[in-house]
DNA sequence: CTGTTAGCGCTTTCAG
DNA sequence: CTGAAAGCGCTAACAG
């Protein structure tokens, strides 16, 4: 493998003078550089990342930590990894994934060996040690959700505002008994931000609407999740539309439906709140599909912008908080981008008519 | 940050003997350690990834490239993603993600630059510009999924097992006549490994079982496909199995089923192969996993031994090619691991009485 | 059993 | 406009 020494024999000038041509910090006259770019390209040259890393103490190279539970998957997580990795690209960066399936290790060991500039974390719960790690190490990261404790960058899906306004739209649309099913039980009761904004968005759009909304909670059990469901749908007179935040059931779900007899849309008009784009195999239902790559630049660009902000919260960078549309309370003082929902898909079915 | 050199300084020793203690490569008197040790816990020291890479050429990283379409995602790249750098860990690497929306740039880049030392391809094609690269450059790497002509390690679901596998316990089941929804159309006509493969198998056990068969690709337009399935499943007598084997759709399928007024299993049993372990909103089906977990374990492995091999094909570790129980034609002499399909979730039902 | 030292490949002062 | 040289932090000869 060539080295820039070899490259600067080659062109007849020294080592340095390579550098200049290549980081293009200093004026360099026509000539040299052409001699050199030359000698480059004959040897295909390619500068060592470890060799500069060394030197500058500087990756190009974000850390993605991955929240992981043995024996479940997460769709999304798989979807955000490759999502922010096309995203740290447009950047300049690469992405070093971290599963962590027992704590804050890994990504402290990828902190401390200076594999990486800086860190993004997904999924955030409050109280996450890997906040607690990072703040002890002054290691610059950004969040993909938020909880209103972290004082770390942040993106996320305004959850309030989306059910909001698929409970709104579905009124709009003539439906006046609306089931909504929220996150999981077990989600709420850990006050899952997402959990409980989503909670409230329905709350909200039920008072604004003056629609019949009724809150199930869903439940990781396909069987107890099959049961709720069933006894939703069964009260007299029948609700027409069923908003769903929890989607990792969703066939199992349809698959309910369809077994209680009802066509979708015909019978239930079923919206979906926090999709992931481009899933072929929900095109047929209006939703709200998470804005994985809006929030995947966002969180790239927050997590860099952190590293020269020296490590702590504050902005130090040209990009100022941004939130779209009308703004709902946000009481974080960190650099962050909430973003706000967008149905997609087909408009909602009217209620069947008898 | 500490270095090497403070450790050496605060425990009274020279900076080499604090590497051999952290090496383990050279023996040490217990005291020594002991007080090396000491100082390395009281600074908080970790040595630095770049500085041992520069040294000794070795990162302990491994560069996962992902094949990219704009505008369309398929769930099982980010599950790969995820299990294959819990796999690396557990030989000590990381993972590097490598996006690749255009060609093989950003793998040749990463390879070239010394980022990682080894790379494992994910869902290769026929003549994949990939591998070109990589045979260029020297550089060692594994696949996860295979066609016969790749001359690198790799690992894969016997496809043409796993459907006839399917196929055969439908028929065991009491099934007759039964429909296999094989791959996309244009996956089969880029004569994709696993869609030929899959054909193969559904025609074997066709003939092994004497059920009547028949084949049905897929296709990526959901509206084309549901056509497809309504006519196939309105033939007369009636089908009453399903087999299927493009699972992207799934959620349209199933609704296209019960739009036709069919109750899953009661009516028609739906077989499926190749999906996603632990997905759990398909948990009622009877299925044919994809064994992510034990494919991203052997492509690790494959991928660090190929280092050590030294960038050519053939095995020079420890592990000869494992294929479990009865073994298929397999042409390659590249080390490989070829897993052999498993029933998963409920038994087949049998097919209705009427 | 331990210390000394050269050098991995690059960037960046400092000196022309 | 260009060169010379120091040194980032670590490892592995070589020398005791």
């Amino acid at each position: 493998m060539a080295t820039i020494k070899d490259v600067a024999e080659r062109a007849g000038v020294a080592p340095s003078t390579v550098s200049y041509v290549l980081s293009g910090s200093r004026k360099i006259s026509e000539d040299t550089r052409r001699a050199v770019q030359t000698a480059i390209d004959e040897l295909g040259y390619h500068p060592r990342a470890s060799a500069r890393t060394l030197r500058s103490s500087r990756t190009n190279v974000l850390a993605l930590a991955v929240p992981r539970v043995p024996g479940e998957y997460r769709a999304i997580d798989g979807r955000f990894a490759i999502d922010v990795t096309d995203a740290a690209r447009g950047h300049g960066y690469d992405v070093l994934l971290i599963t962590e399936g027992d704590g804050a290790g890994a990504l402290r060991r990828v902190a401390r060996s200076g594999l990486a500039d800086a860190a993004v974390l997904m999924a955030v719960e409050e109280r996450d040690p890997r906040i607690e790690v990072l703040h002890g190490l002054g290691f610059p990261a950004a969040l993909l959700g938020h909880d209103d404790h972290a004082a770390l960058p942040w993106t996320d899906l305004d959850w309030e505002a989306a059910v909001a306004l698929a409970v709104r739209e579905a009124a709009a649309a003539g439906h006046r008994r609306i089931v909504f099913l929220s996150s999981a039980e077990h989600e709420i009761a850990a006050r899952r931000g997402y959990a409980v904004r989503g909670l409230d968005g329905a709350r909200r759009a039920t008072a604004e609407t003056g629609a019949d909304v009724r809150v199930l909670s869903s439940h990781r059990d396909p069987v107890r999740l099959g049961r709720r469901l069933r006894e939703a749908l069964a009260v007299r007179p029948a609700p027409t539309a069923l908003v769903v935040q929890d989607l990792i059931l969703l066939p199992h779900l349809l698959d309910a439906v369809s077994s209680a007899g009802l066509r979708v849309p015909e019978d239930l008009s079923v919206v979906l709140v926090g999709s992931l784009p481009d899933e072929l195999g929900i095109r047929h239902l209006p939703r709200i599909d998470l804005p994985v790559a809006e929030m995947s630049t966002a969180v790239a660009r927050l997590a860099i912008d952190a590293i020269s902000a020296g490590c702590d919260g504050r902005p130090a960078s040209s990009q100022k908080p941004t939130t779209a549309a009308p703004a709902s309370t946000v009481p974080s003082g960190a650099p962050h981008h909430l973003i706000q929902p967008r149905m997609a898909g087909p408009a909602i079915a009217p209620p069947p008519s008898g």
